[in-house]
DNA sequence: ATCATTGATTTCTCTAGAGAAGTGCCTCAC
DNA sequence: GTGAGGCACTTCTCTAGAGAAATCAATGAT
């Protein structure tokens, strides 16, 4: 158990990171601003190409820059979409609170680049939740601006969805929650389980992600006034690109 | 917009870096179970050391993965935390006297291994919330099994505060909340914004944060029955120690 | 004016090698 | 047995250099 008198200095990458990084969340440089390149920092600090790398590789694995090969690297912007979970019981009561965070709140129209509708046999979580083996399976991937934001897969049980809209692209007027009204089984109770990690492979080419990006993953359980569960939606969100948001009474 | 014919083969440190993560995800490599090293690598499929450090980069950075020095690298384990969100702040719990965390940890010792206590002036989105220039701000750190978890920064308005245990390292049986009630003040409405991220230097040191590991943010704001802002609760969690939960009803 | 080509710039990938620093195991002295 | 020292192994940091691939602007042909 020695005490180390002296803290021994960062290495040259790092103190050329934390500088740069200063000068990002400083505000010296700002959203799409470019950054010294490699050769950049080659030159001016006397160091080897992959040493420069080093450096910019810990900003762009943070989030805070983008490489744009044969262009530069620039400093990554960050302007979320606002998600609201649960709202409506507080949105009356105390009028519209003030956020902490920035972000768009006039809605943005979002697309759907891509649907695909299947009958399969569920995993076993959600086989236990949803009470049944076979399921009907919405997979589909919500863009905004152009943009890839969100991947989303819906789970139903198969005997109950069986022959209805659900099954088909269109769900018609309403969407599936209607659907399952009609069917005398509409959703009112939600739990949301939330989890944050860096993405996997096929979801950073799906989302387009950049390096340094985390994904919120959303597991959401719909169930019925009589507790039964006729949904399980497992989403994947750009991390970049959202601030979730739930109000409720204690 | 010509159509590659050929696909191109990705490069080497990403086709080594794709089999190790798939022998992962299968579970054939499973927690804390060692990689091949760079020598491994370097031996095993001829390649020089920094290409095998930038395959093993891959992993790590994605949180696969933990390099520990002079010893090896080895694959990471996840096991989260669940809190509550909407459910754990019920007017029972603390009501009664416990602290909100009980309820997070299910029976796990938290410990709180930093508390530090300031009047300050607010930054101005807090100021705009709260309504109040002056502050007092509690900052905290919990560990669960000896591991840090979460960092926690709570501000009060400072006039409404000045003078109660809230302003002192033990603020009592029942915590702030019990205080704030107390005073006539109880918060009954919560708003939770959530975000994730990756972590910021001084997050990765308090944290102890391998690289890879996103936080995840929640600022939340507490509100009394009249929709008068009393507390607002910045938290940054380590992503891989946490599962958030919400419930709410339609 | 519009389009294709060229060339400079930039990031990306990889090789080869060297020394520093931390870990863990084994051996030896006590 | 118990602790100290040594040694092999590991990751970490950095240098020097080279070609591939993408971008962007300028140039030239139509």
């Amino acid at each position: 158990m020695q005490q180390s008198p002296v803290p021994p200095e960062p290495p040259i990458y790092r103190r050329i990171a934390d500088g740069l990084r200063e000068a990002i969340l400083s505000g010296d440089l700002r959203d799409g601003d470019r950054l010294p390149g490699e050769n950049a920092l080659m030159a001016t600090h006397g160091i080897a190409r992959a040493t420069a790398r080093q450096a910019l590789s810990v900003l762009i694995n943070e989030g805070l820059a983008v490489p744009k090969r044969g262009s530069g690297v620039y400093v990554r912007q960050f302007r979320p979409i606002r998600r609201h979970g649960s709202r409506r019981l507080s949105r009356d009561q105390w009028g519209r609170g003030e956020a902490i965070w920035d972000s768009d709140t006039r809605g943005r129209p979002y697309t759907v680049d891509e649907v695909d509708i299947d009958r399969e046999t569920a995993e076993d979580t959600v086989a236990r939740v949803l009470g049944s083996p076979e399921v009907w399976v919405r997979r589909r991937r919500y863009s905004v601006d152009e943009r890839p934001v969100q991947l989303s897969v819906s789970h139903f049980p198969a005997a109950l969805v069986e022959g209805t809209a659900i099954t088909r692209e269109d769900t018609g007027p309403g969407g599936v929650y209607a659907r399952l009204g009609e069917l005398g089984h509409a959703p009112v109770h939600f739990t949301e389980e939330i989890r944050a990690r860096m993405p996997h492979p096929h979801e950073t080419v799906q989302l387009d992600l950049p390096a340094g990006t985390p994904v919120i993953v959303i597991a959401r359980v719909a169930r019925t006034a009589d507790g039964v569960a006729v949904e399980v939606n497992e989403m994947v969100l750009d991390a970049a690109s959202y601030v979730l948001q739930y109000d409720f009474d204690s």
